[in-house]
DNA sequence: CCTATGCATTCACCTAGGTTAACAAATACA
DNA sequence: TGTATTTGTTAACCTAGGTGAATGCATAGG
């Protein structure tokens, strides 16, 4: 496979287009080397589980997308974060060795700030928004995801019962005739 | 005042140490032309107005902070976001002019993922966690904010209403003894 | 000094969503 | 193909937290 351009001609791995078949486990929580990975085919998802052995749904990643966990890479600690393969996929893992150079940074400074931007509309959105209208905001995220995915998925990542997503799902059925 | 570095020096802008009065508002919703602010002393924060006219805090900026809406930033959009002085304070306005070299930008990168990284945090924590564990989340967080801003705001940030935090931190009270 | 406004607390409710469990449908697998 | 496991749905209950209102205190401004 060629890359679009140099940025990521350095940023990944050549030849290191993998295939996983779904289910692997690409990086569970404790590990301490950090990975990355963009997906050119299939969908990951990463999540944690809680203290009392509850799964939570972090983000999916189906193609074009990257996954990684910032927060352990900012403050070098071992991830909470598992990552694994929801279908079979094609995936290159960003290369942990390539040094971050000032050129490098400019432009990985647009991917940051998006990122974050991301990140800060859904903590806006988890502190102010009821379960139907995360449903629909997961819906706007990731159109093509909610027949790809299990609905307790869906449920997982919205932060709600896979029982309370099939009431939502009940009652607007239901009221729109 | 004298800037610790070369990077501050460029991206604030010399002189414009502002005094705030307590009750200014320095951005609001809608505003187009998106500001940041480095917080020198005192207390800003920054919230939403939801659709029901109910207010979020997302986030605070006492010393050291910076706030600002990196949404609105990433997506050249008009922001949600207003940011309002809690205390009479001294602020710097960061420079909207200064163009990102490359050097900054690698500078600005680690900044950016350390943001990113509180986020995601914050995400974790809003989908897993009882509003006690949240406002125990808080006070590590922000340990010196605990007796300055009123808790109504604390309550506000933690996504509960004041009620709710008085009902749990007098249980606490009286479970501890 | 008096009055008004805002804040914290408490109480009696209410409700969205969680929990448990039963069952049906779909999917995996042997 | 048949059996087992995973999913989605529904329903009866439970609970954390929301709502609204009353009360007491503190602070601010005249």
């Amino acid at each position: 496979m060629l890359y679009k351009n140099n940025l990521e001609n350095m940023l990944f791995e050549k030849g290191l287009s993998k295939t996983v078949k779904k289910g692997t486990i690409l990086q569970r929580e404790g590990d301490t080397q950090l990975k990355s990975f963009a997906v050119t085919k299939g969908l990951l998802r990463s999540y944690i589980i809680d203290a009392k052995g509850k799964e939570h749904i972090f983000m999916f990643a189906p193609e074009d997308w990257i996954v990684g966990d910032l927060y352990g890479k900012a403050l070098k600690q071992p991830t909470r974060l598992f990552i694994d393969a929801l279908e079979d996929s094609e995936i290159l893992e960003i290369n942990p060795e390539v040094e971050i150079t000032n050129e490098l940074a400019l432009k990985g400074l647009e991917k940051a700030i998006r990122r974050a931007a991301m990140l800060q509309n859904r903590v806006l959105m988890l502190m102010s928004a009821t379960a139907w209208e995360r449903y629909q905001y997961f819906i706007e995220i990731y159109p093509d995801l909610y027949n790809r995915v299990p609905q307790k998925m869906i449920a997982s990542y919205l932060g709600i019962t896979p029982q309370a997503l099939s009431r939502i799902r009940g009652e607007w059925a239901r009221s729109k005739k």
